[in-house]
RNA sequence: GACUUGGUAGCUCAGCUGGUAGAGCACGUCCCUUUUAAGGAUGGGGUCCUGGGUUCGAGUCCCAGCCAGGUCACCA
């Protein structure tokens, strides 16, 4: 005993084997000739009856109904779902009728994938309708499906367990048509945004993820080690170093759309990868870059759901040109009734307790607004906004404000209370820089685990000289949320990252224990016991296993003679 | 990490105050030429997440653990 087998399971291998007998390949290897496809056939039969009247299609079983010598079924493919109607006479035409009773009625199951060619016809009931004229196996499916059903968009037996759909998302896909439907969404969403940057010209590069020193935000790395060059590297926590560098080397806008790692807790706005767009133009301030992200981001809406203005949980956004500009002091101001721009740390310290805030010595001036914002004002903020003019303490990349001291040229856009983007005139003056670096130094002596490392290769390059550039970094997951209305990041990704399912490790035990001298019956019911090994067998109490196996037996009704606790001990210390 | 809810058949779920594990769908068998979540009849299917404890007796109560969801914390 391999692997655990429901009966269900079992059935279906039978039928596998029984196809075979017959002289079926249930996995055959040759094409199969396509012609059309679901959706389009339920389009275009309706109105020019004519059409289809030569037809291969290919899908998943995903229903049917066999009544006697005429069945109908329905496949899915990537466009949708057809019915299939099978008559027993056509399917067979001589005397034979093994096509139909055995291996279409009995030996084909919900879940099988199958080709078929006929004709389109519409049935009484007024369903276009494929009348098959043959068919064939084209892969025998060996687990039963979750078999969900609709009506007037009612869902029966919905797939709705979170865990078993992300674990097992072809599952889900399969199941849950809307599923697909989202996942097609971000693709028309990263394309989008990629047209929009191609259209004016900037390259699209790619840059390293393995990095020897991390940077360009303030987040904890994952650490993996290279055996050839005897170094720690880290998985890029962003991408914004390699890219200043590339317009050192004198591309004018550069962009790439990256996969990050940052090694922190999870939740529902919070995977430990994701997807950020990061832009770099040379020669453009933070303005020229707001003015480009709302009309990016409209686009995007327009391309996706041809309008801008969308119902995201219970708001209305609406992402029409032009969006709110907030600076971070107004919108503190706005939110909490204090103007904070003149108080100091320790004043501000107060100022952020009293409000119920928790802070400690770690954190500085900057971190504090940010504290404070981050509380009173972004879970408020539903429609999209900018929030600029930053506190320099909390950007260490960003340009000095060219008139407001003590701020930084930089902005975020937040939408449904989040922020989707963080953008700034990029610092290319290289002593700020520099000092800049020392002081997250300082912040990371204080205490603070996100304080940035002090990158020299990175300085050396600003020293080298950068032109003045803007420079863009944009959430794909968190856009995505909110562009396809979905309540989790886990809505969003394929596959969210998930503790690994622990699994009983029984495999290779059973040949263990036969080769061991115990019987096949009794083997099996160890393994089932939970002995994974020899072992962890002979480690075990004689009496404990003895009654383990008896109320097995008792459990599974098996009719067999208990065997003797001098036997079982026997097997135990041998 | 804290709190909280949940884990029972392939899927969705019920199971009261502790007393022989249930339903619908799916699946098997038989009957049936156009059905619409469902043609009719009938039958099989369970490590009640795991391990301890209390009890004459635990799916149910207690403790510990594993996995997941939610909220919060952390975190752009």
């Amino acid at each position: 005993m391999i692997q655990k087998i429901s009966e269900q399971e079992q059935i279906r291998r039978d039928a596998l084997r029984e196809l075979q007998e017959l002289g079926i390949d249930p996995y055959p290897p040759q094409t199969f000739m396509i012609n059309a496809c679901a959706r389009e056939i339920k389009e275009n039969f309706p109105n020019n009856q004519s059409l289809y009247q030569d037809v291969q299609v290919a899908g998943r079983i995903m229903s049917r109904r066999i009544m006697g010598s005429a069945s109908f079924a329905e496949i899915q493919d990537d466009s949708g779902r057809i019915q299939l109607y099978f008559n027993r006479d056509e399917i067979c035409l001589s005397d034979d009728k093994t096509m139909y009773n055995t291996v279409f009625k009995r030996l084909t199951d919900i879940g099988d994938i199958i080709g078929v060619r006929g004709f389109v016809f519409v049935t009484k009931m007024g369903e276009t309708t494929v009348h098959v004229k043959e068919f064939t196996i084209l892969c025998k499916s060996l687990r039963p499906l979750p078999v969900v059903k609709e009506k007037e968009g009612k869902i029966y037996h919905a797939f709705t367990d979170p865990e078993q759909r992300y674990r097992q998302r072809y599952l889900d896909l399969i199941v849950n048509s809307e599923v697909k439907e989202v996942f097609r969404q971000r693709a028309t969403l990263i394309q989008s945004m990629r047209d929009f940057l191609l259209k004016r010209g900037y390259l699209e590069v790619e840059t390293p993820v393995l990095q020897p020193i991390y940077g360009g935000a303030a987040a904890r790395p994952f650490k993996t080690y290279h055996n050839t060059l005897e170094t720690t590297l880290y998985l890029r926590i962003a991408n914004e170093l390699y890219l200043k560098r590339l317009i050192v080397g004198g591309f004018d806008g550069v962009f790439e759309f990256a996969k990050d790692f940052r090694n922190e807790g999870m939740s529902r706005f919070h995977n430990p990868e994701f997807t950020q767009m990061e832009l770099y133009v040379a020669y453009k301030d933070y303005d020229w870059m707001m003015d480009l992200v709302e009309e990016m981001v409209e686009n995007i809406a327009l391309d996706m759901h041809e309008t801008t203005s969308l119902q995201v949980g219970e708001h209305t956004i609406d992402f029409k040109r032009p969006w709110k500009r907030y600076t971070m002091y107004e919108a503190i101001e706005h939110f909490t009734g204090t103007d904070i721009s003149d108080m100091d740390e320790a004043r501000m310290r107060d100022f952020a307790q009293n409000i119920g805030i928790e802070t400690d010595q770690s954190m500085g001036r900057g971190k504090l607004i940010d504290e404070i914002f981050g509380e009173k004002c972004e879970p408020h903020l539903i429609q999209p906004t900018f929030i600029t003019d930053y506190p320099v303490e909390m950007s260490p990349l960003a340009k000095k404000h060219r008139s407001k001291p003590g701020l930084v040229e930089r902005f975020e856009a937040i939408c449904n209370g989040k922020e989707i983007c963080n953008a700034f005139s990029e610092l290319n003056d290289p002593i700020d820089q520099r000092q800049r670096f020392e002081e997250q130094i300082e912040l990371g002596r204080r205490g603070d685990p996100e304080a940035m490392m002090l990158d020299e290769d990175f300085l050396k390059a600003i020293e080298t000289g950068m032109p003045p550039t803007a420079g863009l970094g944009i959430g794909i997951d968190r856009l995505a949320m909110i562009l396809t209305n979905s309540k989790s990041i886990q809505d969003v990704l394929f596959f969210p990252q998930m503790r690994p399912e622990k699994t009983a490790s029984v495999q290779g035990s059973y040949a263990e224990f036969t080769q061991a001298g115990i019987p096949g019956q009794w083997a099996e019911l160890l393994e089932q016991a939970g002995y994974g090994s020899l072992k962890s067998l002979h480690e075990a109490n004689p009496n404990k296993v003895f009654n383990q196996l008896c109320g097995l037996r008792k459990k599974l009704k098996l009719d067999i003679p208990a065997p003797g606790i001098e036997e079982v001990t026997s097997w135990i210390n041998t």
